[in-house]
RNA sequence: GAGCCCAUAGCUCAGUCGGUUAGAGCGCCAGGUUGUGGCCCUGGAGGCCGUGGGUUCAAUUCCCAUUGGGCUCCCCA
C-alpha cells in the first residue's frame, strides 16, 4: 500500500494561516503607504516573453544567463518573471501609458521566481513590492522614490537600516570608469581572487562586488566612479544627495555599489540591514534611462525599486515586530442536536450582516469538546444551543474572556455580543 | 555551478558504543464533569527512525548513493 505523497518544489513554500496574518498586514501597509504616495498598482502577468526579459535584464546577467525558468510552446518563449522592472516597463510602453501624460507613478506587488540555489533570504518563489517612478529624469524623481521605498520600513517600525547611495553615471562615464578600473587592476591581477580576475575583462565593476577576502585591500585603493562622473551626472548626484538631506533621509555613500543589473544607470541605492544575515539587501533599486528604449519605446528617463518581502519578514522576525495575529470569531455557536445546528447555520448570516464573525461546531461532538474548541479558536463568545434553549427562546451567551454567561434572547444576541 | 552541516511521532528533540515490543515534552482525540473552555489527573491514537543499496547472524544505529532541508560562496530582493 503504497502512498504517493506531494510537496512543493525546491525553494518554494506554503504560507498557512499563523504566518499569514504578518504578511496581509505588510501588504495592507505596503498599499496605504503606496497611495499616500500617490502611486498606482500595477499588475502584469507571471509570465513575460523570454526575450523581454533577456533584453531588458541583460544578456550577461546572472539572473539571464542561468536563473530563469523558461518554457516553450510551440513558437513562444515563455520565462516566468525574474524581477518586475523591465514587465513594468513593457506595459508602459505596450499600453502607450506615456500618452497619459506627465509621469506614471506605479508600484507591484507579487511573486517572482528564479532558478538559485535557495538560502536564507532566496527562495525560487520569492515576492517583492516595487515601485517605478517613468517620464521624468529630475532628481526629485529619485528622491521620491527613496522616500516612498524608506517610509514602507519606517512605518513597520524598522529602523536600523543603512541607505548606501552609489552613482554608476552615464553611459559615457561608465566607460571611463571601466577603463580605468582595468588600468588599476590589470597589474594586480595575480593577487585577485580567481573570481575577480575573470571579470577583469568581462565586467570589472563586479570586482568591487567581491566579498573575497584577498580582494578587499585591492579594493580599497581603487579609482572610485564618482571621479569619472560627467558633469551633467555629478550634478544630478549632488543634487539627489541634497535632497536626502533635506528630507532627513541618512545615506551612506558607497563607491562599490554597482547593481547587478545592466539597466541601471547615475543613482543607485541599496537598502542593507544587519538581521538578514548574508543576503543582507532589503532592497535596491536606481535609474534605468534607458531601458524603456531597450524595450521597444521612446528614450524615456525613468527610477525605481523593488524590495524582497520574504527578507522584509526575517527583518521583523529578528526585531520581534508583529503587526497582526489571528484573531478569533466574535460567536462559536455550540450546539445540542441537528435541530440546534440547523438553528445556528440560520442564525449566523444575520449576524454577520451585522459585522460579527461566526462560526459553529460541524461535528455534533460534545459540549466540552465544542467547548474547547471554542477555546482554542478564541472566540469572544460561545452560544449555547440546545432543546430548551430553542422552545424557551432563552440562550446562554457565554463570554470566554470574562467567564461570564447570560440568559438572551434570539435577538439580543448582536446587541449583546457588539455592546 | 562549488563547499559544509542536518534528516527519529503533527511540532521540538532524546536514544540505540549494531541486538527482543523506539521514548519524552508539546499538540491531537477521549474520559474524569451524562449541558460548559482555559488549570489538573487518567487513558488513547499517531513512527516500516527520509529513500535505495552495501557490510553483518542482526542496521534506526556503520558505509555508499540519492532525495529533501539548513547555512555559505557566486549573485541577487
Amino acid at each position: 500500500m503504497s502512498k504517493t505523497t506531494f510537496t512543493t518544489h525546491h525553494g518554494m513554500t506554503d504560507l498557512l494561516p499563523g504566518e499569514i496574518e504578518q504578511w496581509q498586514a505588510l501588504e495592507s501597509l505596503i498599499h496605504e503607504t503606496a497611495r499616500r504616495y500617490h502611486f498606482q498598482e500595477i499588475r502584469t502577468p507571471v509570465m513575460e516573453q523570454t526575450e523581454l526579459i533577456a533584453r531588458g535584464v541583460g544578456q550577461l546577467t546572472d539572473i539571464v544567463s542561468k536563473e530563469m525558468f523558461t518554457f516553450d510552446r510551440g513558437e513562444d518563449h515563455y520565462v516566468l518573471r525574474p524581477e518586475g522592472t523591465a514587465p513594468v516597463a513593457r506595459a508602459y510602453v505596450q499600453n502607450h501609458l506615456a500618452q497619459r501624460g506627465g509621469t506614471q507613478r506605479l508600484y507591484y506587488i507579487g511573486p517572482f521566481f528564479r532558478a538559485e540555489r535557495p538560502q536564507k533570504g532566496r527562495q525560487r518563489q520569492f515576492h517583492q513590492f516595487g515601485a517605478e517612478l517613468i517620464g521624468s529624469s529630475s532628481a526629485i524623481a529619485d528622491v521620491e522614490i527613496i522616500a516612498f521605498m524608506t517610509a514602507v520600513y519606517r512605518q513597520i517600525g524598522i529602523k536600523n537600516t543603512t541607505l548606501k547611495l552609489n552613482s554608476v553615471g552615464d553611459p559615457a562615464s561608465r566607460d571611463a570608469y571601466r577603463n580605468a578600473l582595468h588600468d588599476y587592476f590589470r597589474p594586480l591581477s595575480d593577487k585577485l581572487s580567481e573570481i575577480s580576475r575573470n571579470r577583469l575583462d568581462t565586467n570589472p565593476m563586479r570586482i568591487l562586488d567581491s566579498k573575497e577576502d584577498q580582494d578587499q585591500p585591492l579594493k580599497a585603493d581603487a579609482p572610485k566612479i564618482t571621479d569619472y562622473l560627467s558633469e551633467k551626472s555629478r550634478e544630478h548626484f549632488d543634487t539627489v544627495k541634497e535632497l536626502l538631506d533635506r528630507l532627513d533621509i541618512p545615506y551612506e555613500m558607497d563607491p562599490f555599489l554597482v547593481r547587478g543589473l545592466d539597466y541601471y544607470t547615475e543613482t543607485a541605492f541599496e537598502l542593507v540591514s544587519p538581521d538578514l544575515g548574508s543576503q543582507d539587501a532589503l532592497g535596491g533599486g536606481g535609474r534605468y534611462d534607458l531601458l524603456i528604449e531597450e524595450v521597444g519605446g521612446q528614450p524615456t528617463p525613468a527610477v525605481g525599486f523593488a524590495c524582497g518581502i520574504e527578507r522584509l519578514m526575517i527583518a521583523c522576525e529578528a526585531l520581534g515586530i508583529t503587526l497582526a495575529h489571528p484573531t478569533g470569531p466574535d460567536i462559536y455557536f455550540v450546539t445540542r442536536g441537528e435541530e440546534a445546528a440547523r438553528w445556528a447555520l440560520e442564525k449566523m448570516p444575520e449576524l454577520r450582516n451585522c459585522g460579527l464573525v461566526c462560526t459553529m461546531d460541524y461535528s455534533g461532538r460534545s459540549l466540552k469538546a465544542q467547548m474547547k474548541d471554542a477555546n482554542r479558536q478564541q472566540a469572544r463568545f460561545a452560544v449555547i444551543i440546545g432543546e430548551q434553549e430553542l422552545q424557551e427562546n432563552l440562550f446562554t451567551l457565554r463570554d470566554m474572556v470574562k467567564s461570564e454567561e447570560y440568559q438572551v434572547t434570539s435577538d439580543d444576541i448582536a446587541d449583546r455580543v457588539q455592546a
